[in-house]
DNA sequence: CAATTATATTTAGCAGACTAAATATATCAC
DNA sequence: GTGATATATTTAGTCTGCTAAATATAATTG
C-alpha cells in the first residue's frame, strides 16, 4: 500500500504550485503585470508577429483565454495587435516598447523564484527531480 | 551555471500542475464538480458544521474565494449553510446527502489521477520525489 | 455604557481558465 | 461561382483565485 504517498505527492504538488503561483502574482504586480501574462510575453520575446493560435500553443490554453489576455495586456500598453493582410482571419501581436523593456526584470524574478524554490536542494538532487518530473509530465499528457 | 536546469524544474512543476488541473477538471465533471470544490468537500467529509474561516485556512485562500464556493456548492444541493447560533458573524457548513454521497466516487477519481501521474515510477523514486517536494514546499512557505 | 477595535462574511471588480455558441473570413468541392 | 466546410477570433457565461472596501456582529476599553 503506497496510496498514502501517492496521495501526498499528488497533494504536495498542488499546494506548490499553488504556494508558488501566490507568491509569484504577488512579485509580478510590481511590474504591473499578472501571473500568466510573463509567459505570453515571453513567446514575443522570442518573436513578434505571432498569432494568437500560436499563442494559445506556446501557452496551452484555449483561444478564449487568450482573447482576454491579449486584450488586457493591450489596454495596458504592454502589446498591440494588427490584422494580417493577406488572411484577415489572423490577429498578429506584436511588443511595444514598454512590453520590450520588460524582459530583463521579468528573467530577474524567475531566477529569484527559481532560487527561492531549490534553496538547499543539492546539484545531484536538482538532476534526480528534473527526471522525475519530466516522467510525470510525459505520464499526464 | 545550472540555471538551465533550475528553470526547466520551474516551468516543468508549472506545466504539470496545470495539465493535471485539466485532465483532473474534466474528470470531476462527471460528477458535476468545478476543480477545487473536491478539496472543500473533502474537509467537510472529515467533520460537518465547520466555519468559512477554518475552510479558507484548510484550502488556504482568501475569504472572497470559499463564498464563493461555497455559494456554488449550495445552488447545487451539495452542502448548505446554518449561522451560529451563539456568534452570529460565523456561518457554519454542512453537508446534504447529496454531498455526503459524493466522498467514495471522488475518492475514486484521485487513486485514479495519483496513479496516472505517477505510473512507472518505482516506490523507492516516489519516496525521492515525496521528500524532495517537502523541501520545496518548506522553501516556498 | 458608548466608542473603538477585532472578527466573519459579503460585495464589487479584476485576472486566468474553461465550454458552448456566434462571427468573420478562407478554402474546397461541385 | 455558389454552397459546404474549415479556421481564427470573439462573446457570453461559468469557475477558482485575488484585493479593496463594505457590512454585520462581537469583544474590549475608557
Amino acid at each position: 500500500m503506497t496510496d498514502a504517498v501517492d496521495c501526498d505527492i499528488r497533494q504536495s504538488l498542488d499546494r506548490i504550485s499553488s504556494q508558488m503561483r501566490r507568491n509569484y502574482s504577488e512579485s509580478l504586480r510590481e511590474l504591473n503585470l499578472y501571473v500568466g501574462q510573463d509567459n505570453l510575453l515571453y513567446r514575443l520575446w522570442l518573436g513578434d508577429g505571432v498569432t494568437q493560435m500560436q499563442l494559445c500553443e506556446h501557452l496551452k490554453c484555449e483561444p478564449p483565454t487568450v482573447t482576454n489576455m491579449v486584450k488586457s495586456l493591450e489596454q495596458n500598453g504592454f502589446i498591440y495587435r494588427k490584422r494580417d493582410e493577406k488572411d484577415a482571419r489572423i490577429m498578429r501581436i506584436f511588443l511595444t516598447d514598454k512590453g520590450k523593456e520588460l524582459e530583463t526584470p521579468v528573467e530577474i524574478k524567475w531566477r529569484q523564484q527559481q532560487e527561492k524554490l531549490l534553496k538547499s536542494i543539492s546539484k545531484k538532487d536538482r538532476l534526480i527531480l528534473k527526471q522525475l518530473m519530466q516522467q510525470m509530465e510525459s505520464n499526464i499528457l
